[in-house]
DNA sequence: ATGAAAGCGCTAACAC
DNA sequence: GTGTTAGCGCTTTCAT
């Protein structure tokens, strides 16, 4: 494998002269840069990561910490996860994907080891461990949503509060006065996670004001069981016309309720929710709804992340964004006014 | 940040016992190995991978190209990512996930720059550009998938044909005489897809042998086209008592059909098909049948890459290894004796 | 505008 | 069983 010395010797240069043509950080004459890129070409060299992560104390790799649990949607997980690796790679960073149980005992090793330059966790939950772990870790690190209690890291979320207003405001204006929520499930509730609250707040706020009354379900990712649950709620709740999906995963249950009760979407229920940018046509139909703007919150999330790690000196106040997208309504054909149920 | 030298230092011993006693590549005293751990413990050292790195010009990272293009079905290629991620793990390596455009292009900067130590590539196509690159590299690499024409490289699938042909038989054991595919989308057969190819060949098979009469629709991941042709195709062949689905994506629209023609399943339709080792139940209802074994295959491929890395001498021929679990079958309860369809 | 040389943290051949 | 030392490939300060 040819190496910078090689192309100084072909040259009959120094290898800092080859070095700074590189990277710039020195001005080389038009004329000597011409030749070393020639050189390069010539002689197919490459730099070497593994020296210059030596040298420079960079690897330009950012860590992925991806627990990827049981209550994750894959779908909507495998969105955020290819999502951090396209936008580091527009740093010129590549991703390491950190998954499962490695995701919380790993980071130590990653951390000391100097494995990564920096970390973005996905699924942080109120008692994380990583929580402190990342707080107190040398190397900067990025949450993918907004945990209760603050936090001494950069933050990225939507805005559920403004989704959840949102969508009851659209059906209010259909004319829909009774409308199922299929939001969070329990437990997301008593471990207070941001998501379920802010969202449930928006709903709650929204649907007093605008007169709408709201029965909630709590929802998870077991299929069958949503799918009774729902089927339950519907027929008990025969008054609702509209339906609020929170969650990608309940998308599936509830088409399959709507149709075993001949239900059709949207004419006899309206059905809004929150949905990807890039629609996952195996969960089912695509809503009308806010668009889950995980494309715009990873691209953040990495922005964030690569800004303290090349500027590592700067001293920045933790940073919580929050992402635009909640407020924008997308039409896909699933909500209609109301009327009443046949 | 401490490294081998202050806790040698601290010893009074030289960098190389400690090296060693970190290796155990040459014999250490137990006296002077427990002084080591106890320096290592106190001084709070952990090895540089840099440092590493340059020395042994290995990274201990495996590289996964996953484009995750339009036709991947999220779920099932979250589970491919995730099991090539864990399976590194217990080799100690770590998992650079590379998705999109740069799965394909940035294959040479991975490999010339020494970024990782080996590539796993998954769907792979036949006309890919990666298999061309990958063949010639200087660093090991194992497909996910076996394409069509003879490689030079290490394969790892899973057998299809078998999978077709149980599926079949199932159906035929319990009476059903007319049964409907589910299969690939047309463009598989075009571009001779390994997996489309075996799989017809053992539904086609089995189906002579047993004397099943089979239609097969293909299908894509788009729901709402594969809900209207499934549909059809279940009014249009009333005389159909079984399904075969090869393909998850095909799952959920199968099911919205069979709801909305109020087709009770497994009473009215028998549905067997292919399902991933780790249920997804947002998908919709788990299937019967044979188990997608992403788990086997990916801890295979990684094995098979893993063994090339560290034995980077040994001249192995191209091993293309097909993973057992095509031919078992799990009962999850969507199949039962053919009745005469209502 | 270019060169010389020290050094990043570790391994492993060579000595004893 | 342990020590010495020459690299691995690059960057970057100090000279010129």
């Amino acid at each position: 494998m040819t190496n910078i010395g090689d192309v100084a010797r072909h040259l009959g240069v120094s290898r800092s002269t080859v070095s700074y043509a590189l990277s710039g950080k020195r001005p080389v004459s038009t004329e000597m840069k011409a030749r070393i890129d020639a050189a390069i070409r010539e002689l197919d060299y490459w730099p070497s990561a593994a020296g210059l992560s030596l040298a420079t104390s960079r690897r330009n790799i950012i860590g992925l910490l991806a627990p990827l649990g049981e209550n994750a949607t894959p779908s909507v997980a495998l969105q955020f996860v290819d999502g951090v690796a396209r936008s580091s790679r527009t740093h010129g960073f590549d991703t390491l994907l950190v998954t499962g149980r490695e995701a919380f005992e790993g980071v130590e090793r990653l951390v000391r080891a100097g494995v990564v330059d920096g970390l973005v966790a996905l699924d942080v939950e109120n008692a994380d461990p990583r929580l402190a772990e990342l707080e107190g870790a040398s190397l900067p690190a990025v949450l993918l949503g907004q945990p209760a209690r603050p936090v001494q890291l950069d933050t990225v979320d939507m805005d559920w509060e403004v989704a959840g207003a949102t969508l009851v405001r659209h059906l209010a204006e259909l004319g829909h006065r009774r409308a199922l929520v299929l939001g969070a499930p329990e437990a997301a509730y008593t471990m207070e996670m941001t998501y379920a609250v802010r969202f449930r707040a928006g709903v709650t706020r929204a649907a007093s004001e605008a007169d709408v009354e709201i029965t909630e379900i709590p929802v998870g990712n077991d299929f069958s069981a949503s799918l009774t649950k729902i089927h339950d709620a519907l027929v008990g709740h025969n008054d609702v016309t509209g339906v609020i999906v929170q969650h990608e995963a309940a998308a599936a249950p509830l088409l399959a309720a709507a149709g075993a009760l001949r239900l059709r979407i949207p004419e006899d229920l309206a059905v809004a929710g929150i949905t990807l940018d890039v629609v996952d046509h195996a969960l089912g139909r695509p809503l009308t709804g806010v668009g889950n703007p995980s494309v715009a919150m990873t691209r953040t999330a990495v922005d964030l992340l690569v800004e303290r790690i090349v500027h590592a000196d700067a001293v920045l106040p933790p940073r919580a964004v929050v992402v635009d997208g909640g407020g924008e309504l997308i039409d896909r054909g699933t909500t209609a006014p109301a009327q009443r149920r046949r």
